[in-house]
RNA sequence: GGGCGAUUAGCUCAGUGGGAGAGCGCUUCCUUGACACGGAAGAGGUCACUGGUUCAAUCCCAGUAUCGCCCA
């Protein structure tokens, strides 16, 4: 039968070895171009823009999801004669760079960053970046990620540079930007400003110590859980109604150790249910304090260095690192009599910088910010309008918590691996913005701001800075908006409303039509991955060992809008198992000459019609899922089909049909139709092993630019659909009633089958044979049991010589299940029945099918009844 | 403290106002001409608890318990 294969058609190796061939796959999708956007195409343009990974990252499972997702609606998108773009890319991470470049020389033995001065250390970043930054885009290679390298971006390459520039300088002069000294969040550790989303709050256990100020009657007792910061009290608080406190209002009270006398003020922020009602105010080192700091115009002594250790307090604790400060002054208020009260251990919620745990120090620091208010609201209302949907709609009202409720971005850090600010400050104290295309100013005196942006400050112009802007380019022409932004929920307040805020503010048009937000990727139990717990998993172990289709499938599999998944190498183990039941089934197929080509048979089967009539259902249930982000429900979808029904019944249909002259070329044409059909389907999922399968089904060049298959499978046939569903419940009953009696799979039987014409299934006998080994019954046959099954339209008697006695006891074992379930079908069908309020209100469609039910099971009841009675005593 | 979500088979999770599902795991049999990364047949769940609405609740409503996440 290979005679009727095309000779460009290709034979399949016995196994798929997905690590042996998906490089050389990947790498000549990228040769060949196949992802190269092109604006002149004339073709609708689709748009993704990656999240851009972070510069010393490295592929971990999180990225593998967003990938996988992206690839999937791009690659569909690109079959479906869309330009598909997407655009590739990395941010540079100051913070995170710059530590592992600071971290490197150090263990070098070399110079300090300071040492080494501002030029020669970024020089010194660049280098480490050529050498060893980006390893995460090399991986994302392994993934299959089918993005355009031609339009790689990097936050910091001249062009994004200098849209970060054209964009500080619109905002400053629409006064959007701007410089004010405020209490920030402070990390010591990195010793810079960080922002508000960059700071986690924790419970911790710490301590709440009361001390008293003063003495006799002017003394006064507050508690507070960082004892260290009284170096920087600048005045006591209580209620104006407070009476406890109205005698001391106005006075001062005298501070121990520092010896200061401060005043006592009355403020209404003063909560007199708390504590003792009066409170310490250290308006440089808390955010209320400052607050009340200047409703009272207060001194705001600064008494640590950017590093937490206590300095410029005048007393003999400077030098000592804040938790040290903290015990140590506790000791001296002991020593002085001044502690009342100690609660230890004390639960409260402390701000801790998220990139290393280190605890947050408020601190009084000029900073550049941005005045959110009108970006926020323009991001609110572009997804109130509808111009951006989120998915799932139940993430919208964290979005709108978020951006109704915004305070103004501190956008200056205090490092030099970044875009530096372009202000100059002149030797007056002139300050002077500096567009892209602008020269600072020379001559005495002047200088630039040390400080570079917030690296999510050229982030958030990604969607439009990587296009161009503000060149207006053709590709800026055309891939904005981007058609969407796939990310984690939990990325949500990061990049998206950034880059809503710049996109609508910039660009005047929201950045993208769709958000879809996943869930995260947890291990088997649901738990968290982390390094402490030792439960991560590595993407690239799991891609080396069943291939990364089967990485991908998991991940697709598991996908359900904005729910995290659990994820083990026993999914990705069934993920490589699905991959192989498809590789073997078209292997197959082809070595059956099955051949897409061939034209659909004009009279086919009812396993044909039925097939093709499930593959076109599929297929739209594919195509509805996948629009509406439903990636696991869609892959669900492809699974069963595969497994269930073109692996599990129509292949094995087809053996039968392939033997008779009659219908084996119709069989090869609906076997090549279906598979080539399935893989196109499944090609954005799983592209690699899609890849290899659909060149050799159809000789064609690839299938990564292949057609959606728009029109694949045939209308349902619900006459041939019930044909089939029959013939399978009689196989497997006889299949039941093998098993049940020992005898073995393999080995034929003779059989008389009964009531097949009655029941329509004439045509189906040779396969119903096929698949429960029965012979035809020969001259000498003598049945020694009978299996009843009833169908639909009509109950079919096989009768089978067992070679002998039949295994009464099981028999009337499995008769009896039988018989039990249907009586409990009858029960409860009759009690429904039997309640005159169900059959007036429930619809007659209910009502109706109840009572059929009922009579089947009357009738199933009849039939096991009299087998039993039947049976010969045990 | 505010908000959101979850609780369904041993595990991880889908699901629906009217006959409880999947994957993995488990039991028995089978190396049969696509596939043992497989096939066939099975076992296994008062759908967290209490009340309400309804002819009918795993599903809708209220409360309780437990867990998770976000924000302060």
């Amino acid at each position: 039968m290979t005679e009727t294969l095309p000779e460009h058609r290709a034979e399949l190796p016995t196994k798929w070895s997905p690590a042996e061939v998906e490089g050389a796959l990947y790498q000549g999708w990228v040769d060949k171009g196949y992802f190269t956007a092109h604006p002149e195409s004339g073709k609708d343009p689709y748009c993704i823009v990656i999240p851009p990974p972070n510069v010393t990252g490295s592929l971990h499972l999180g990225h593998a999801m967003d990938h996988t997702l992206i690839d999937i609606l791009t690659r569909r998108r690109r079959m479906q004669g869309f330009d598909a773009l997407w655009l590739p890319g990395m941010d540079h991470a100051g913070i995170a760079t710059q530590a592992v470049v600071e971290r490197q020389l150090a263990e070098e033995g070399g110079p300090t960053r300071r040492e080494l001065g501002r030029e020669a250390f970024v020089q010194r970043v660049w280098e480490w970046k050529a050498e060893s930054g980006g390893a995460i885009l090399g991986q994302m290679t392994r993934l299959g990620d089918g993005v355009d390298w031609s339009r790689e971006r990097f936050t910091l390459d001249e062009g994004l540079s200098r849209a970060v520039r054209a964009v500080f300088k619109k905002m400053f002069d629409d006064g959007l930007i701007y410089r004010a000294e405020r209490l920030v969040n402070w990390s010591p550790a990195v010793q810079s400003a960080i922002s508000d989303i960059e700071v986690d709050h924790k419970e911790i256990e710490g301590e709440l110590v009361s001390m008293r100020y003063g003495d006799g009657e002017d003394s006064v007792v507050v508690a507070t859980t960082r004892v260290e910061t009284m170096l920087g009290d600048t005045a006591i608080a209580v209620h104006p109604d407070d009476e406890r406190y109205t005698h001391l209002v106005g006075r001062t009270v005298r501070m121990p150790i520092t010896g200061r006398d401060i005043p006592v003020i009355a403020d209404p922020y003063v909560d007199p249910g708390f504590g003792t009602g009066a409170v310490k105010i250290t308006p440089a080192h808390d955010p209320n304090d400052f607050e009340m700091g200047r409703r009272h115009d207060l001194p705001m002594p600064t008494i640590m260095d950017e590093s937490g250790v206590i300095a410029g307090s005048g007393t003999r604790f400077d030098g000592l690192d804040r938790f040290e400060a903290r015990k140590a002054i506790t000791e001296a208020l002991r020593a002085e009599g001044r502690i009342v009260a100690e609660k230890r251990p004390y639960l409260h919620s402390v701000g801790h910088d998220s990139r290393n745990g280190v605890i947050i120090e408020p601190r009084l620091s000029l900073q550049w910010w941005v005045k959110v208010e009108s970006l926020a609201k323009a991001s609110g209302d572009a997804v109130r309008n509808g111009d951006t949907r989120i998915h799932p709609a139940e993430m919208e009202s964290r979005f709108f918590d978020w951006v109704d409720n915004m305070h103004d971005w501190c956008i200056s850090r205090q490092l030099w691996w970044g875009h530096r600010i372009p202000v100059w400050y002149g030797p007056d104290g002139e300050m002077v913005c500096v567009g892209p295309d602008e020269e600072p100013p020379t001559g005495e005196g002047w200088h630039q701001d040390e400080d570079v942006l917030d690296t999510w400050f050229s982030s958030g112009l990604w969607p439009f800075s990587t296009l161009g802007w503000p060149d207006r380019t053709p590709d800026l022409e055309r891939y904005y908006p981007n058609s969407v932004l796939v990310t984690g929920y939990d990325i949500l307040f990061f990049w998206v409303v950034r880059m809503m805020m710049f996109g609508t503010y910039a660009m005047g048009e929201t950045p993208f039509r769709d958000v879809y937000l996943h869930g995260l990727i947890r291990d088997e139990h649901g738990k968290k991955m982390s390094k402490s717990k030792g439960n991560v998993i590595d993407p690239l172990e799991l891609i080396d060992t069943y291939g990364a289709d089967a990485l991908r499938f998991t991940i697709a599999r598991g996908s359900n809008p904005g729910t995290d998944m659990s994820l083990s190498t026993d999914w990705v183990a069934a993920s490589r198992n699905f991959t192989t039941k498809l590789w073997n089934a078209t292997r197959f197929a082809l070595a059956h000459g099955a051949n897409p080509a061939l034209p659909l048979p004009a009279e086919p089967t009812d396993a044909d019609t039925w097939i093709l009539g499930r593959l076109r259902e599929v297929r739209e249930q594919t195509d509805a899922l996948l629009e509406d982000f439903q990636f696991a429900k869609a892959t669900e979808g492809l699974y069963h089909f595969t497994w269930d029904e073109l692996c599990d019944w129509y292949l094995e249909l087809a053996k039968p049909q392939l033997d008779d002259p009659a219908t084996a070329e119709g069989t090869r044409a609906v076997l090549g139709h279906v598979l080539d059909a399935l893989v196109r389907l499944l090609h954005p999922i799983t592209p690699f092993v899609t890849e290899v399968l659909w060149t050799a089904l159809t000789g064609g060049e690839t299938v990564v630019t292949a057609a959606w298959p728009t029109g694949a499978g045939r209308p349902v046939d619900p006459a041939a659909v019930a044909r089939v569903e029959a013939v399978q419940k009689l196989i497997t009953e006889v299949r039941r009633f093998r098993t049940e009696q020992g005898l073995p799979d393999r080995k034929s039987v003779e059989a008389r089958l009964v009531g097949l014409d009655a029941a329509g299934l004439s045509a189906h006998e040779r396969a119903a044979r096929f698949l429960t080994r029965l012979d035809p019954a020969g001259a000498e046959f003598a049945p020694t049991a009978t299996v009843e099954v009833a169908l639909g339209s009509g109950t079919v008697h096989v009768e089978l010589d067992t070679s002998g006695a039949i295994d009464v006891a099981a028999e009337r074992a499995r008769l009896g299940r039988d018989l039990a379930a249907a009586q409990k079908e009858l029960e409860q069908a009759d009690k429904k029945l039997g309640n005159p309020k169900f059959t007036e209100k429930a619809p007659e469609k209910v009502v109706a099918g109840i009572r059929e039910r009922r009579a089947a099971a009357v009738a199933e009841i009849e039939r096991v009844e009299a087998r039993l009675a039947g049976l010969p005593a045990s």
